[in-house]
DNA sequence: GCCAACGTTGGC
DNA sequence: GCCAACGTTGGC
């Protein structure tokens, strides 16, 4: 069971947001990088929703509730035929109870010296590895599963 | 295939 | 509001 960061633009969608409608497609992803690691996800796997803009911390926990598939509002393939624009379905799992999974923090702390949020900007979705999915949970007051 | 110009993201 | 970092586009 792998675990996603996914980053969201607050004035766009917000984790409340999530919790509001139950369930969302998760689209808006141009990003050849971020597309990627989206694919790569599946069913069940757990996502954690960054904000940005004057959040830049991590407010909640969703779940993925169908695999990747291509996004209907945009059909486009690549130059190699495969599907450009890959979506997914999210539901909320649990809203962040503390609000220490900042970017400052996350900056500040040697554990995530490697770790995408940091050394690739502008990406807006990435796997976490499991070490920091546990420190990201715990710093946002997370559940742990 | 190279690369300058341009557009976007997102932190500050 | 600024601008660094990056991706994309298009002329050649």
């Amino acid at each position: 069971m792998a675990t996603f960061l996914l980053k969201t633009e607050p004035d766009d969608y917000r984790y409340a947001d999530l919790q509001r409608d139950g369930r969302t497609v998760w689209d808006g992803v141009a990003n050849a990088t971020a597309c990627l690691h989206m694919r790569a996800a599946k069913a069940g796997d757990a996502a954690l929703i960054y904000e940005t803009g004057g959040h830049k911390r991590v407010t909640g926990l969703a779940r993925l509730v169908s695999e990747p598939y291509a996004d209907p509002e945009r059909p486009d393939l690549t130059k190699a035929g495969e599907i450009k624009f890959v979506v997914f379905d999210l539901e909320p799992v649990a809203e962040a109870t503390k609000d220490g999974a900042t970017l400052a923090a996350i900056k500040a702390d040697p554990r995530f010296g490697g770790f995408e949020l940091v050394t690739q900007s502008r990406l807006s979705a990435m796997p976490v590895p499991a070490t920091l999915d546990r420190a990201l949970r715990a710093m946002a007051g997370l559940p742990s599963r």
